[in-house]
DNA sequence: CCTAACTGATACACACCTGTCGCACTTACC
DNA sequence: GGTAAGTGCGACAGGTGTGTATCAGTTAGG
């Protein structure tokens, strides 16, 4: 419904609703409460040009919603090409989410802060989370069950390594990328070598 | 400067600024965008009740801050009692912490979200954050050497946990509390057993 | 090239929040 | 019990964001 698509847009009209909803992650980045008109301003647009794409603030919401989520799909999929072990999946997956986290932040932030218990993660993208980590599990690199503490966990872990501060000494320690980071975090958080007798 | 204190307040009204900080706490965590009007009609109060006790909006928010701080260093507090050994005065710390975050989500969603690289995380919270984590590396608990990216993993998975649905078949399986599934989660996230040869 | 689609500019109505008064009334506290 | 402090009520001014509408000018696309 985001899309009502009832006649296709106009080639230029198309190309600035991707402007806007580009500008939009960028400004609310920002600042969460930042108004259409900045928006708009940020898009080279007017407010009432804005107001022509989406009916209202929230349909622009929900729009970068539902292109997060489809990034997060295809995300997903092209972890999985080649049909790679567990952890290698994990990995690949991380590095590619946490390019997300960068160009998207605002809208992971708007998706992972759930309103009422509800979280805005589309049940595809959900499932698919759930299905990388039974497969950690089954392959012995993790021990949680719960699919929700799995997702939450990496999620937020994620989102912590994104906002950590330049003074990388950690990840000169190990040596590797920061999505390296995560997925040994993630596996030690999750219960990695089997700790409790 | 939060707390003028050039003459004392009347009895009734200091209770009243904490039943405001108490309502403000409540209303703000449901909703964050709430308006003062509604947090005083909370606490039973006016709003011009509320403005007189405090100047604008963003006084509010810092008293908020400034009482969990206060909190959070009474946490550290307790936690080190009697001396114990790192991994117990950190599990005492997550169970009251714990608590804190029930009831005080929004201040803590506060404190954590930093608007320029900056957390409202009082100094003196830190440093005893930064002090723990020291004693479990020298205990041999965890391997993570950066300060920052200990508390970030730290609050966040306890935000996590917080935030976990009701069907806590994790919890089950470890049989334990919910402050005991942080600690493991941290412990494992910042490198329990040393997995990296 | 010509029409339909799209945009910019501007204005308006509406709603909401903030901050500040002033005044009558109630309450705490010496 | 009397005084000063505190509160409720109402009102006002100022600001900001939202959503809608109109109209003239520009551009895409058959």
């Amino acid at each position: 419904m985001t899309t009502p698509a009832a006649r296709r847009l106009r080639a230029d009209a198309e190309h600035n609703t991707a402007r806007i909803l580009a500008a939009a992650e960028e400004v609310l980045a920002a600042d969460p409460a930042a108004s259409l008109e900045r928006i708009g301003e940020a898009a080279g647009l007017t407010r009432a040009t804005v107001h022509r794409r989406f009916a209202s603030r929230q349909a622009l919401l929900d729009a970068l919603t539902e292109q997060l989520n489809q990034r997060y799909l295809s995300a997903l999929a092209q972890s999985k090409v080649g049909n790679p072990p567990p952890l290698v999946a994990f990995r690949r997956l991380t590095e590619i989410v946490f390019d997300l986290k960068v160009s998207h932040r605002y809208a992971m932030d708007l998706v992972s802060a759930q309103d009422n218990c509800r979280s805005a993660l589309s049940p595809e993208v959900a499932a698919g989370l759930e299905e990388i980590f039974a497969q950690l599990r089954e392959s012995g690199e993790i021990t949680a069950t719960s699919p929700a503490w799995c997702r939450q966990v990496y999620l937020a872990l994620l989102n912590e390594v994104h906002e950590l501060p330049d003074d990388t000494t950690d990840l000169v320690e190990a040596g590797r990328s920061r999505a390296e980071l995560v997925v040994r975090a993630v596996v030690g958080a999750l219960g990695g070598p089997r700790r409790h007798p």
